[in-house]
DNA sequence: CCGCAAATATACTGATTGGTATAATATTTA
DNA sequence: TAAATATTATACCAATCAGTATATTTGCGG
């Protein structure tokens, strides 16, 4: 009764498992000699990245056809697969680069000394810059996660997850010495997370505010709604002066 | 020097431009015994609409094969093209449900009378409430935006401006009565449209907290980050009580 | 229970694109 | 400069799927 084909993850062609000649000279650490090809070949990746960041992020990833990242790079698609295994590896690079950058700037933040009021506020400002500096990655992740391959998709993840526990910890310690004043930590964080996260969405670089003093904005608002003494719970509002 | 194929918003066919028979059938007000036939047509396209939104959320829209949504439905394509004229139809369906589903909260709390504190009470409450009802929506939305059609794209991103300008009117009345305090409206409408449109991504169903309760918290934290006559301008948090 | 129309299925196609085998061309080394 | 090696391009294929022309079934009025 049936005929449908089945598409759950379907994949076109079992890809080969073979690392690209040049991306394993890129990783022998480059001793004398050598020194110049590596890097040669780094800026070649990284011209690839681009130009495919670019891409995914303008059409979608399924849409984007390797032909086309050749194209705009004036080669053909052989010498991507010569840097690159696969289509996905390509999207898992962008992806994770875009992740780790926001997980760096956290913890940059947390290993300083600080009250959790300070650390809260710098993390915030540093979350922020890392989520408008890396748009296009944050932005692909969002909408293409689904495409990851699995390995790929799960080593994000976990470092997402890492990010959440160590925000939440913070909170929690805030919480702990009296700074804090917030009824469900978690629920916190996620507002945090939703607030960085989403700027992707409408962040536009030519804006009215640069990203410093965007991310000056969203770490005072996130200041104002954690910190104690504030009166949240009042249901009415302060004598409010008539215009 | 180059071959590669162009690929901008390629599209394999060109689409024909007719109303579904089903469809029209459906539009015409129902009168007397069409009454039966209409409200089936009327089922019939839930049900697809249904299927198509699990999968095309769980799987991708590019990903997702009109055959596999017929599959899952014991039907066959042509039964789904009797009732949309395109694959991209379906997105878009899809897509205007979720943001009207936000739009009409916001609307329904707008119309009340209140001051402007409890509006936005209310308002963040019915938000995240329409966020996390229509999950899927929204989730497709922001994830295939790309792949609608021209015209309901504009048409959806019309209801967001709406929305965004709504939003930011009544923060910016806020302020002017004395209600909010807060330094810059516009950041502030991102960081709350950032907060509910992003709880599309961890919000599950079965979790710790109902959907009512997730509104409430959300309502509170945007409550205390929008309240004048909190001290976020202070640097020094509040003398801590030591633990 | 017959004939007609709407609804639905079968079967197909034309276009598309990851990925690769192989040929051509640089680049390095001896 | 010649051989060896790495790099890049040409040309191809196998698989896939939105959309459609055509056949078949279903349901309803008479």
């Amino acid at each position: 009764m049936k005929q449908a084909t089945r598409n759950t993850a379907s994949v076109r062609h079992a890809p080969r498992r073979v690392t690209p000649p040049a991306a394993k000279r890129a990783m022998k650490a480059a001793t004398g000699a050598d020194d110049m090809r590596a890097a040669v070949t780094s800026l070649k990746r990284e011209r690839i990245i681009a130009a495919a960041a670019d891409l995914f992020y303008a059409d979608g990833f399924v849409i984007t056809t390797l032909d086309a990242v050749a194209e705009r790079l004036n080669v053909t698609k052989p010498f991507i697969y010569g840097h690159f295994r696969s289509k996905s590896e390509l999207l898992g690079v962008i992806c994770a680069h875009g992740i780790r950058a926001s997980l760096n700037a956290l913890d940059r933040v947390l290993a300083t000394k600080a009250s959790a009021t300070d650390k809260l506020s710098a993390l915030m400002h540093g979350f922020m810059s890392a989520v408008l500096d890396n748009q296009k990655n944050i932005g692909i992740y969002t909408r293409e996660e689904k495409h990851l391959d699995a390995k790929d998709r799960k080593a994000i993840e976990d470092m997402r997850r890492e990010f959440d526990r160590k925000l939440r910890a913070l909170l929690d310690a805030g919480v702990a010495s009296g700074e804090f004043d917030i009824a469900d930590t978690q629920m916190a964080s996620l507002a945090i997370g939703g607030i960085a996260s989403w700027a992707y969405v409408w962040f536009r670089p030519d804006g009215r505010l640069s990203v410093a003093e965007i991310a000056s904005q969203m770490a005072a608002l996130v200041g104002a709604m954690s910190q104690a003494g504030n009166s949240r719970h009042a249901r009415s509002p302060r004598i409010p002066r008539k215009k």
